[in-house]
RNA sequence: GGAGGGGUUCCCGAGCGGCCAAAGGGAUCAGACUGUAAAUCUGACGGCUCUGCCUUCGGAGGUUCGAAUCCUCCCCCCUCCA
Protein backbone atom coordinates (compact mmCIF):
# COMPACT_ATOMS: atom_id res chain seq x y z
CA UNK A 1 0.00 0.00 0.00
CA UNK A 2 1.45 2.99 -0.81
CA UNK A 3 1.19 6.64 1.47
CA UNK A 4 -1.65 7.99 -0.98
CA UNK A 5 -3.64 4.72 -0.62
CA UNK A 6 -3.17 5.01 2.90
CA UNK A 7 -4.58 8.33 3.23
CA UNK A 8 -7.16 7.54 0.67
CA UNK A 9 -8.33 4.97 2.99
CA UNK A 10 -8.99 7.50 6.01
CA UNK A 11 -10.04 9.97 3.89
CA UNK A 12 -12.96 7.25 2.69
CA UNK A 13 -13.62 6.04 5.86
CA UNK A 14 -17.37 7.34 6.73
CA UNK A 15 -17.84 9.30 3.88
CA UNK A 16 -20.67 8.42 1.56
CA UNK A 17 -19.27 9.00 -1.96
CA UNK A 18 -15.88 10.40 -3.54
CA UNK A 19 -16.82 11.56 -6.83
CA UNK A 20 -14.08 10.89 -8.29
CA UNK A 21 -11.82 8.48 -6.21
CA UNK A 22 -9.34 8.64 -9.20
CA UNK A 23 -9.43 12.52 -9.06
CA UNK A 24 -8.90 12.65 -5.36
CA UNK A 25 -5.96 10.74 -5.34
CA UNK A 26 -3.97 11.60 -8.35
CA UNK A 27 -4.29 15.35 -6.21
CA UNK A 28 -3.09 13.79 -3.06
CA UNK A 29 -0.51 12.89 -4.77
CA UNK A 30 0.67 16.43 -6.47
CA UNK A 31 2.21 16.50 -2.77
CA UNK A 32 0.35 20.17 -2.33
CA UNK A 33 -1.81 21.05 0.54
CA UNK A 34 -5.38 20.89 -1.16
CA UNK A 35 -7.82 23.53 -0.76
CA UNK A 36 -10.50 22.23 0.70
CA UNK A 37 -14.27 23.72 0.96
CA UNK A 38 -17.29 23.64 2.78
CA UNK A 39 -20.20 26.24 2.88
CA UNK A 40 -22.44 27.02 6.12
CA UNK A 41 -25.45 28.90 6.71
CA UNK A 42 -24.83 32.25 7.37
CA UNK A 43 -27.95 32.26 9.86
CA UNK A 44 -27.17 28.98 12.01
CA UNK A 45 -24.46 29.88 14.40
CA UNK A 46 -25.34 27.08 16.70
CA UNK A 47 -23.66 23.75 15.32
CA UNK A 48 -25.09 20.57 16.73
CA UNK A 49 -23.72 16.96 16.13
CA UNK A 50 -24.72 16.74 13.22
CA UNK A 51 -22.29 19.22 11.60
CA UNK A 52 -19.80 17.72 13.49
CA UNK A 53 -19.85 14.83 11.59
CA UNK A 54 -18.48 16.60 8.41
CA UNK A 55 -16.38 19.02 10.64
CA UNK A 56 -14.58 16.02 11.83
CA UNK A 57 -13.68 15.04 8.57
CA UNK A 58 -12.73 18.97 8.27
CA UNK A 59 -10.21 18.30 10.80
CA UNK A 60 -8.87 15.04 9.46
CA UNK A 61 -7.82 16.66 6.37
CA UNK A 62 -6.08 19.55 8.27
CA UNK A 63 -4.30 16.99 9.42
CA UNK A 64 -3.02 15.70 6.63
CA UNK A 65 -1.96 18.57 6.42
CA UNK A 66 -4.39 20.11 3.61
CA UNK A 67 -5.92 23.68 3.78
CA UNK A 68 -9.67 24.40 4.95
CA UNK A 69 -11.67 26.71 3.32
CA UNK A 70 -14.61 27.54 5.71
CA UNK A 71 -17.05 29.30 3.67
CA UNK A 72 -19.99 31.16 5.56
CA UNK A 73 -22.99 31.69 2.75
CA UNK A 74 -24.08 35.14 3.62
CA UNK A 75 -24.85 35.91 0.10
CA UNK A 76 -26.52 32.78 -0.30
CA UNK A 77 -28.28 33.14 2.53
CA UNK A 78 -30.34 35.69 0.84
CA UNK A 79 -32.11 32.89 -0.47
CA UNK A 80 -31.94 29.87 1.92
CA UNK A 81 -30.97 26.49 0.38
CA UNK A 82 -33.82 25.49 -1.25
CA UNK A 83 -35.50 22.88 1.27
CA UNK A 84 -39.24 24.22 0.66
CA UNK A 85 -39.80 24.86 4.05
CA UNK A 86 -37.55 28.20 3.61
CA UNK A 87 -38.80 31.35 1.93
CA UNK A 88 -36.94 34.41 1.08
CA UNK A 89 -35.05 35.20 3.95
CA UNK A 90 -34.18 38.83 4.97
CA UNK A 91 -30.79 39.84 4.30
CA UNK A 92 -28.80 39.60 7.10
CA UNK A 93 -26.69 43.12 7.93
CA UNK A 94 -22.50 43.18 7.95
CA UNK A 95 -23.07 43.30 11.76
CA UNK A 96 -25.16 39.95 11.77
CA UNK A 97 -22.88 38.43 9.80
CA UNK A 98 -19.55 39.21 11.44
CA UNK A 99 -21.03 38.05 14.83
CA UNK A 100 -22.26 34.88 13.15
CA UNK A 101 -19.01 34.27 11.97
CA UNK A 102 -17.47 34.86 15.39
CA UNK A 103 -19.70 32.04 17.03
CA UNK A 104 -19.08 29.88 14.50
CA UNK A 105 -15.12 30.62 14.87
CA UNK A 106 -15.88 29.80 18.69
CA UNK A 107 -17.62 26.55 17.88
CA UNK A 108 -15.87 25.37 14.62
CA UNK A 109 -12.50 25.47 16.62
CA UNK A 110 -13.37 23.20 18.83
CA UNK A 111 -12.27 20.76 16.22
CA UNK A 112 -10.83 22.42 13.29
CA UNK A 113 -7.35 23.98 13.55
CA UNK A 114 -7.61 27.58 13.35
CA UNK A 115 -3.60 27.47 11.86
CA UNK A 116 -4.93 25.87 8.89
CA UNK A 117 -8.81 27.25 8.56
CA UNK A 118 -9.80 29.84 6.39
CA UNK A 119 -13.14 31.54 7.10
CA UNK A 120 -14.55 33.13 3.68
CA UNK A 121 -17.64 35.34 2.69
CA UNK A 122 -19.18 34.76 -0.28
CA UNK A 123 -20.46 38.25 -0.47
CA UNK A 124 -17.21 39.58 -0.64
CA UNK A 125 -17.34 38.18 -4.55
CA UNK A 126 -20.92 38.01 -4.98
CA UNK A 127 -22.08 40.72 -3.98
CA UNK A 128 -19.22 42.73 -6.52
CA UNK A 129 -21.05 40.29 -9.37
CA UNK A 130 -22.47 42.82 -11.93
CA UNK A 131 -26.12 41.69 -12.72
CA UNK A 132 -24.62 40.86 -16.96
CA UNK A 133 -22.25 38.55 -15.11
CA UNK A 134 -25.15 36.71 -13.29
CA UNK A 135 -27.41 36.45 -16.21
CA UNK A 136 -24.40 34.52 -17.96
CA UNK A 137 -23.95 32.23 -14.61
CA UNK A 138 -27.37 31.66 -15.25
CA UNK A 139 -27.47 30.81 -18.65
CA UNK A 140 -24.96 27.67 -17.92
CA UNK A 141 -27.95 25.62 -16.99
CA UNK A 142 -31.35 24.75 -18.00
CA UNK A 143 -34.47 24.72 -16.31
CA UNK A 144 -34.61 20.96 -16.49
CA UNK A 145 -31.27 20.57 -15.32
CA UNK A 146 -32.48 22.58 -11.93
CA UNK A 147 -35.53 20.47 -11.84
CA UNK A 148 -33.13 17.20 -11.53
CA UNK A 149 -32.32 18.20 -7.70
CA UNK A 150 -34.40 16.01 -5.67
CA UNK A 151 -35.74 19.12 -3.46
CA UNK A 152 -37.16 20.87 -6.73
CA UNK A 153 -37.86 17.85 -8.22
CA UNK A 154 -40.51 16.69 -5.09
CA UNK A 155 -41.61 20.30 -4.89
CA UNK A 156 -42.81 20.71 -8.63
CA UNK A 157 -44.16 17.12 -8.48
CA UNK A 158 -46.10 18.05 -5.09
CA UNK A 159 -47.53 21.36 -6.73
CA UNK A 160 -45.25 22.80 -4.22
CA UNK A 161 -43.87 26.70 -5.35
CA UNK A 162 -41.06 27.40 -6.29
CA UNK A 163 -39.44 31.25 -6.52
CA UNK A 164 -37.14 31.58 -9.67
CA UNK A 165 -34.53 32.68 -7.45
CA UNK A 166 -34.42 29.49 -5.63
CA UNK A 167 -32.52 28.39 -8.58
CA UNK A 168 -29.77 31.09 -8.58
CA UNK A 169 -28.64 29.02 -5.43
CA UNK A 170 -27.02 25.97 -6.46
CA UNK A 171 -25.43 28.56 -8.98
CA UNK A 172 -24.20 30.61 -6.79
CA UNK A 173 -22.56 27.99 -4.56
CA UNK A 174 -21.08 26.27 -7.69
CA UNK A 175 -19.45 29.72 -8.38
CA UNK A 176 -18.09 29.74 -4.89
CA UNK A 177 -15.91 26.97 -5.84
CA UNK A 178 -14.71 28.80 -8.71
CA UNK A 179 -13.97 31.88 -6.98
CA UNK A 180 -12.21 29.87 -4.36
CA UNK A 181 -10.66 27.55 -6.63
CA UNK A 182 -11.11 24.69 -4.65
CA UNK A 183 -9.86 21.01 -4.77
CA UNK A 184 -12.14 19.36 -2.61
CA UNK A 185 -15.41 20.39 -1.49
CA UNK A 186 -17.23 18.60 1.22
CA UNK A 187 -20.94 17.99 2.00
CA UNK A 188 -23.62 16.36 3.54
CA UNK A 189 -25.44 13.75 0.84
CA UNK A 190 -28.47 16.10 0.63
CA UNK A 191 -25.36 18.56 -1.13
CA UNK A 192 -24.76 16.43 -3.87
CA UNK A 193 -26.28 18.25 -6.65
CA UNK A 194 -24.75 21.42 -5.46
CA UNK A 195 -21.69 20.29 -4.94
CA UNK A 196 -21.74 18.74 -8.86
CA UNK A 197 -22.58 21.85 -9.89
CA UNK A 198 -19.49 23.11 -8.50
CA UNK A 199 -17.55 20.79 -10.61
CA UNK A 200 -19.86 21.97 -13.77
CA UNK A 201 -18.94 25.54 -13.02
CA UNK A 202 -15.30 24.87 -12.43
CA UNK A 203 -14.95 23.28 -15.98
CA UNK A 204 -16.96 26.12 -17.41
CA UNK A 205 -14.37 28.55 -16.50
CA UNK A 206 -11.74 26.34 -17.21
CA UNK A 207 -10.65 25.27 -14.06
CA UNK A 208 -9.97 21.39 -13.11
CA UNK A 209 -13.09 20.44 -11.64
CA UNK A 210 -13.10 20.05 -7.68
CA UNK A 211 -13.61 16.55 -6.00
CA UNK A 212 -16.67 15.90 -4.35
CA UNK A 213 -17.36 14.10 -1.04
CA UNK A 214 -19.88 13.40 0.35
CA UNK A 215 -21.15 12.79 4.33
CA UNK A 216 -24.26 11.07 5.52
CA UNK A 217 -26.64 12.67 7.32
CA UNK A 218 -26.82 12.39 11.02
CA UNK A 219 -30.62 11.41 12.27
CA UNK A 220 -31.28 13.25 15.09
CA UNK A 221 -32.76 12.17 18.29
CA UNK A 222 -36.36 10.99 16.50
CA UNK A 223 -34.08 8.36 15.09
CA UNK A 224 -35.80 9.08 11.41
CA UNK A 225 -35.12 12.89 10.53
CA UNK A 226 -32.03 14.49 9.84
CA UNK A 227 -30.70 16.25 12.59
CA UNK A 228 -31.30 19.96 12.50
CA UNK A 229 -32.99 22.94 14.44
CA UNK A 230 -36.19 23.47 12.64
CA UNK A 231 -37.42 20.18 13.89
CA UNK A 232 -36.67 19.93 17.34
CA UNK A 233 -34.35 16.87 17.10
CA UNK A 234 -31.01 18.17 17.50
CA UNK A 235 -28.42 18.31 20.07
CA UNK A 236 -26.21 21.83 20.09
CA UNK A 237 -22.77 21.51 20.70
CA UNK A 238 -22.62 24.29 22.72
CA UNK A 239 -25.76 22.72 24.91
CA UNK A 240 -25.26 22.54 28.42
CA UNK A 241 -23.31 18.85 29.72
CA UNK A 242 -26.43 17.72 31.90
CA UNK A 243 -28.96 18.71 28.65
CA UNK A 244 -26.34 17.10 26.23
CA UNK A 245 -25.84 14.02 28.64
CA UNK A 246 -29.86 13.67 28.54
CA UNK A 247 -30.52 13.86 25.10
CA UNK A 248 -27.90 10.92 23.74
CA UNK A 249 -29.26 9.14 26.34
CA UNK A 250 -32.75 9.78 25.50
CA UNK A 251 -31.94 8.28 22.00
CA UNK A 252 -32.90 4.55 20.76
CA UNK A 253 -30.98 1.58 21.51
CA UNK A 254 -30.71 1.51 18.04
CA UNK A 255 -30.34 4.74 16.95
CA UNK A 256 -27.43 4.41 19.28
CA UNK A 257 -24.73 2.68 16.83
CA UNK A 258 -25.34 4.86 14.24
CA UNK A 259 -24.21 7.89 16.55
CA UNK A 260 -21.08 5.45 17.92
CA UNK A 261 -20.12 5.03 14.00
CA UNK A 262 -20.73 8.66 12.93
CA UNK A 263 -19.25 10.45 16.24
CA UNK A 264 -17.34 8.40 18.22
CA UNK A 265 -13.77 9.23 17.81
CA UNK A 266 -12.92 6.52 20.43
CA UNK A 267 -13.96 3.92 19.26
CA UNK A 268 -13.34 1.67 15.98
CA UNK A 269 -15.56 0.50 13.42
CA UNK A 270 -14.57 -3.49 15.49
CA UNK A 271 -15.21 -2.27 18.63
CA UNK A 272 -18.60 -0.83 17.73
CA UNK A 273 -20.08 -4.45 16.19
CA UNK A 274 -18.27 -6.36 19.61
CA UNK A 275 -20.42 -3.88 21.64
CA UNK A 276 -23.57 -3.69 19.55
CA UNK A 277 -23.55 -7.90 19.63
CA UNK A 278 -22.50 -8.21 23.20
CA UNK A 279 -26.02 -6.70 24.02
CA UNK A 280 -27.50 -7.91 21.71
CA UNK A 281 -26.78 -11.63 23.32
CA UNK A 282 -28.21 -9.45 26.18
CA UNK A 283 -24.83 -10.14 27.84
CA UNK A 284 -24.61 -6.11 28.02
CA UNK A 285 -27.58 -3.21 29.01
CA UNK A 286 -27.07 -0.93 26.67
CA UNK A 287 -27.80 1.68 28.90
CA UNK A 288 -23.88 1.32 29.53
CA UNK A 289 -22.38 2.09 26.30
CA UNK A 290 -25.13 4.51 25.87
CA UNK A 291 -23.73 6.68 29.03
CA UNK A 292 -19.91 6.12 27.56
CA UNK A 293 -20.95 7.44 24.10
CA UNK A 294 -22.56 10.55 26.45
CA UNK A 295 -19.56 10.76 28.08
CA UNK A 296 -17.30 10.96 25.36
CA UNK A 297 -19.45 13.68 23.50
CA UNK A 298 -19.78 15.53 26.36
CA UNK A 299 -16.21 15.34 27.18
CA UNK A 300 -15.23 16.46 23.47
CA UNK A 301 -17.09 19.36 24.17
CA UNK A 302 -16.82 20.32 27.12
CA UNK A 303 -14.41 19.14 28.86
CA UNK A 304 -13.87 16.11 30.96
CA UNK A 305 -14.37 17.13 34.28
CA UNK A 306 -17.86 18.41 33.23
CA UNK A 307 -18.65 14.83 31.45
CA UNK A 308 -17.84 13.10 34.55
CA UNK A 309 -20.36 15.45 36.34
CA UNK A 310 -23.18 15.18 33.93
CA UNK A 311 -22.68 11.48 34.36
CA UNK A 312 -23.18 11.16 37.92
CA UNK A 313 -25.54 13.84 38.06
CA UNK A 314 -27.33 11.81 35.38
CA UNK A 315 -27.27 8.21 37.89
CA UNK A 316 -28.49 10.06 40.50
CA UNK A 317 -31.47 11.40 39.16
CA UNK A 318 -32.82 8.94 37.08
CA UNK A 319 -31.26 6.11 38.33
CA UNK A 320 -31.82 6.82 41.83
CA UNK A 321 -34.52 9.18 41.15
CA UNK A 322 -32.83 11.82 43.68
CA UNK A 323 -33.39 15.29 43.42
CA UNK A 324 -30.23 17.34 41.26
CA UNK A 325 -28.12 19.04 43.92
CA UNK A 326 -28.95 22.38 41.90
CA UNK A 327 -31.98 23.98 40.37
CA UNK A 328 -32.66 27.15 39.53
CA UNK A 329 -34.35 29.65 42.31
CA UNK A 330 -37.55 31.71 42.01
CA UNK A 331 -39.24 33.68 43.85
CA UNK A 332 -43.12 34.40 43.42
CA UNK A 333 -44.69 37.65 44.05
CA UNK A 334 -48.24 36.57 46.13
CA UNK A 335 -49.06 40.29 45.34
CA UNK A 336 -51.01 40.76 48.67
CA UNK A 337 -52.58 37.13 49.20
CA UNK A 338 -52.61 35.06 51.67
CA UNK A 339 -52.04 31.77 49.41
CA UNK A 340 -51.38 31.01 45.92
CA UNK A 341 -53.22 28.31 43.97
CA UNK A 342 -50.24 25.41 42.67
CA UNK A 343 -51.44 25.77 39.15
CA UNK A 344 -50.74 29.13 39.44
CA UNK A 345 -47.49 28.78 40.83
CA UNK A 346 -46.19 26.31 38.34
CA UNK A 347 -47.21 28.69 35.74
CA UNK A 348 -45.36 31.85 37.71
CA UNK A 349 -42.59 29.37 37.89
CA UNK A 350 -42.32 28.79 34.41
CA UNK A 351 -42.81 24.93 34.64
CA UNK A 352 -45.42 25.18 32.56
CA UNK A 353 -46.49 27.16 30.00
CA UNK A 354 -50.33 27.77 30.82
CA UNK A 355 -52.41 27.08 34.28
CA UNK A 356 -54.44 24.62 32.01
CA UNK A 357 -51.53 22.75 31.20
CA UNK A 358 -50.61 23.21 35.02
CA UNK A 359 -53.72 21.73 36.03
CA UNK A 360 -53.67 18.70 33.51
CA UNK A 361 -50.57 18.00 34.90
CA UNK A 362 -51.72 17.92 38.46
CA UNK A 363 -54.42 15.71 37.45
CA UNK A 364 -52.00 13.18 35.87
CA UNK A 365 -49.85 13.21 39.13
CA UNK A 366 -46.86 14.98 37.26
CA UNK A 367 -46.17 17.42 39.77
CA UNK A 368 -44.49 16.70 43.27
CA UNK A 369 -43.81 19.63 45.97
CA UNK A 370 -40.87 18.74 47.92
CA UNK A 371 -40.65 15.18 46.35
CA UNK A 372 -44.48 14.28 47.34
CA UNK A 373 -46.83 13.70 44.60
CA UNK A 374 -49.29 16.43 44.65
CA UNK A 375 -52.70 15.44 42.72
CA UNK A 376 -55.00 18.23 44.21
CA UNK A 377 -55.69 20.76 42.09
CA UNK A 378 -57.03 22.83 44.45
CA UNK A 379 -53.66 23.23 46.60
CA UNK A 380 -52.60 26.23 47.59
CA UNK A 381 -49.19 27.83 48.64
CA UNK A 382 -49.16 30.32 51.65
CA UNK A 383 -47.08 33.32 51.50
CA UNK A 384 -43.58 32.82 52.93
CA UNK A 385 -43.31 29.35 52.36
CA UNK A 386 -40.20 27.82 50.18
CA UNK A 387 -40.64 24.66 48.35
CA UNK A 388 -39.12 22.11 45.25
CA UNK A 389 -41.61 22.11 42.65
CA UNK A 390 -40.76 19.39 40.25
CA UNK A 391 -42.57 18.39 36.74
CA UNK A 392 -41.96 15.13 35.55
CA UNK A 393 -38.53 13.39 36.12
CA UNK A 394 -36.87 16.06 34.69
CA UNK A 395 -37.67 19.96 35.75
CA UNK A 396 -37.41 21.70 39.18
CA UNK A 397 -37.68 24.80 40.87
CA UNK A 398 -37.03 25.87 44.34
CA UNK A 399 -39.95 28.43 44.54
CA UNK A 400 -40.65 31.06 47.52
CA UNK A 401 -43.42 32.54 47.64
CA UNK A 402 -43.16 36.28 48.71
C1' G B 1 -55.66 36.82 -19.47
C1' G B 2 -59.02 32.01 -19.25
C1' A B 3 -60.58 27.38 -16.67
C1' G B 4 -60.18 24.41 -12.40
C1' G B 5 -58.23 22.99 -7.42
C1' G B 6 -56.66 24.65 -2.59
C1' G B 7 -55.44 27.73 2.27
C1' U B 8 -58.07 23.90 9.19
C1' U B 9 -55.38 23.83 15.81
C1' C B 10 -47.03 22.96 16.58
C1' C B 11 -46.68 19.77 11.65
C1' C B 12 -49.34 16.48 8.18
C1' G B 13 -54.36 15.87 7.37
C1' A B 14 -60.16 14.83 7.92
C1' G B 15 -64.53 17.74 8.44
C1' C B 16 -68.16 20.88 4.34
C1' G B 17 -74.91 24.33 8.40
C1' G B 18 -76.07 22.32 14.80
C1' C B 19 -73.77 16.21 18.11
C1' C B 20 -66.84 20.83 16.51
C1' A B 21 -61.98 23.29 20.62
C1' A B 22 -62.70 20.24 15.41
C1' A B 23 -61.42 12.68 13.32
C1' G B 24 -56.68 10.26 12.43
C1' G B 25 -51.31 10.35 12.41
C1' G B 26 -46.72 12.78 13.94
C1' A B 27 -44.27 15.82 17.46
C1' U B 28 -44.63 17.11 22.57
C1' C B 29 -45.83 16.42 27.81
C1' A B 30 -47.34 13.23 31.96
C1' G B 31 -48.19 8.30 34.18
C1' A B 32 -47.03 2.94 34.41
C1' C B 33 -43.08 -0.29 33.58
C1' U B 34 -37.58 -0.30 33.39
C1' G B 35 -30.67 -1.20 35.06
C1' U B 36 -31.99 4.41 30.11
C1' A B 37 -34.84 11.02 29.30
C1' A B 38 -34.43 3.20 25.22
C1' A B 39 -38.60 0.06 23.92
C1' U B 40 -43.70 -0.87 25.21
C1' C B 41 -48.52 0.43 27.22
C1' U B 42 -52.02 4.38 29.12
C1' G B 43 -53.55 9.36 29.26
C1' A B 44 -53.31 14.50 28.04
C1' C B 45 -52.47 17.91 24.28
C1' G B 46 -56.15 26.55 22.60
C1' G B 47 -56.69 29.84 26.94
C1' C B 48 -58.89 31.19 31.67
C1' U B 49 -61.07 33.22 37.73
C1' C B 50 -61.83 25.29 34.90
C1' U B 51 -68.04 20.44 35.96
C1' G B 52 -68.45 26.89 33.48
C1' C B 53 -66.64 30.81 30.40
C1' C B 54 -63.63 33.06 26.39
C1' U B 55 -60.84 33.03 21.61
C1' U B 56 -59.63 29.76 16.98
C1' C B 57 -60.46 26.83 11.03
C1' G B 58 -56.10 32.67 5.08
C1' G B 59 -58.42 38.19 5.83
C1' A B 60 -62.79 41.48 6.00
C1' G B 61 -67.94 41.70 5.68
C1' G B 62 -72.84 39.14 5.18
C1' U B 63 -76.96 35.17 5.41
C1' U B 64 -78.90 32.19 9.60
C1' C B 65 -81.83 30.92 15.93
C1' G B 66 -76.87 28.71 14.80
C1' A B 67 -70.99 28.88 10.14
C1' A B 68 -64.63 25.77 9.76
C1' U B 69 -68.90 24.45 6.80
C1' C B 70 -73.43 28.93 2.67
C1' C B 71 -72.78 34.09 0.05
C1' U B 72 -69.64 38.65 -1.36
C1' C B 73 -65.04 41.02 -1.79
C1' C B 74 -59.79 40.65 -0.87
C1' C B 75 -54.85 38.11 -0.08
C1' C B 76 -51.81 33.80 -1.03
C1' C B 77 -50.55 28.86 -3.37
C1' C B 78 -51.03 24.97 -7.18
C1' U B 79 -52.51 22.71 -12.06
C1' C B 80 -53.83 23.13 -17.19
C1' C B 81 -54.50 26.52 -21.32
C1' A B 82 -52.66 31.28 -23.41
Amino acid sequence: MTQVDETLALLKRGADEILIEAELAERLRSGRPLRVKAGFDPTAPDLHLGHTVLINKLRQFQELGHEVLFLIGDFTGMIGDPSGKSATRPPLTREQVDENARTYEAQIFKILDPQKTQVVFNSSWMGEMKAGELIRLAATHTVARMLERDDFHKRYANAQPIAIHEFLYPLIQGYDSVALRSDVELGGTDQKFNLLMGRELQKHFGQPPQVVLTMPLLEGTDGIQKMSKSLNNYIGINEHPQEMFGKIMSISDQLMWRYYELLSLRQSLDGIAHMRASSERGEANPKVFKMELAHEIVGRFHGRTAADQALADWELRFSQRRMPEQMPEISIASEGAETLGLARLLKEAGLTDSTSEALRLIRQGGVRIDGERAADPQIEIRRGASHVLQVGKRRFVRVSVR
